[in-house]
DNA sequence: TATTGTTATACTCTATAACTATA
DNA sequence: TATAGTTATAGAGTATAACAATA
């Protein structure tokens, strides 16, 4: 094992922690919690979607993403609807409100990151964060692990 | 705002947030919890602690952390002793046993991340990522922030 | 039988409120 | 009065177990 690998290990694991912990912002009473706002973006970026492939997207249990779903349902942000083919699955679509919502939730969430980038960066450096990023998203991509090609081929 | 910061802000949480599914990777029975585990890093790395300068590093409640710090002295982690100079205080300290956990839950959860490091990335692409860190420490850095500055100055 | 979804229950993590002991 | 610490209680988020409806 490579020091310089084992040391970026441990830098990146504690500014992550650092950056989670700054990442809590209050967002009052109307927003989303964090889980469904990650819900409400899923469907504002992939449209109509069932509580599995949800559940799979959030790498969750079916279990819990219904507990998370059913408060989206009481808040109006979603409503459920019949699948056209297979009347097993209900596929959840976001309504005005819930639009709303999840575009108000992001701003707030989002606030004092793009705030900190903006004061703190220069537009070199923004250049090797962006860079970086590009690097991170390979870096966590799954694997093609033969155990869970199943859950992941099942977004129809 | 300029918008090559808001598409950063939003990759970066986007990727963050699918780095921390990933590191929830199972430690077995016998390791400390992930807030249990920030507890005994701190101990491990800045020696005695008292529960509120511990509060204040992980950025919670007295109260939230006094219950995590019940749970590593019963385990066997952390024993209390007297504060010298002012009998309020409790300063926490690693046992043998815990540096021991410590260190491995430590390998336990950076054993996928130092994988994925060394596989996907060559040692160029590993040095840009290592600049970026940098970059990230300093964008989520605590603000001299006026209204914090007494919490911030309290570890002694 | 397998899959989709739900309800019941429990554990982790953190919060607020209220309290005791010490400064 | 202020600070350090605790106990009681609650909510968010996730898990497993057990079940119903549909494929």
């Amino acid at each position: 094992m490579n020091e310089v690998t084992r040391q970026a290990a441990t830098r990146l694991r504690a500014v992550i922690r650092t950056f989670n912990r700054r990442a809590q912002v209050d967002t009052g009473e109307g927003s989303p919690t964090r889980s469904q706002q990650a819900v409400l973006a899923w469907l504002e970026d992939r449209g109509p979607l069932s509580a599995s492939e949800l559940a799979t997207l959030e790498r969750i249990r079916p279990q819990s993403m219904s507990q998370t779903v059913d408060a989206l349902a009481s808040r109006g942000w979603v409503t459920r609807g019949a699948h056209p083919k297979d009347r097993r699955q209900v596929l959840l679509s976001l309504t005005k409100d819930g639009v709303a919502a999840v575009h108000k939730g992001r701003q707030t969430r989002q606030a004092w990151l793009t705030d900190a980038l903006e004061r703190r960066l220069t537009t070199e450096e923004l250049d090797t964060l962006v860079a970086a990023i590009g690097l991170l998203e390979r870096v966590v991509a799954e694997e093609s692990d033969p155990q869970r090609t199943q859950d992941a081929a099942q977004g129809s």
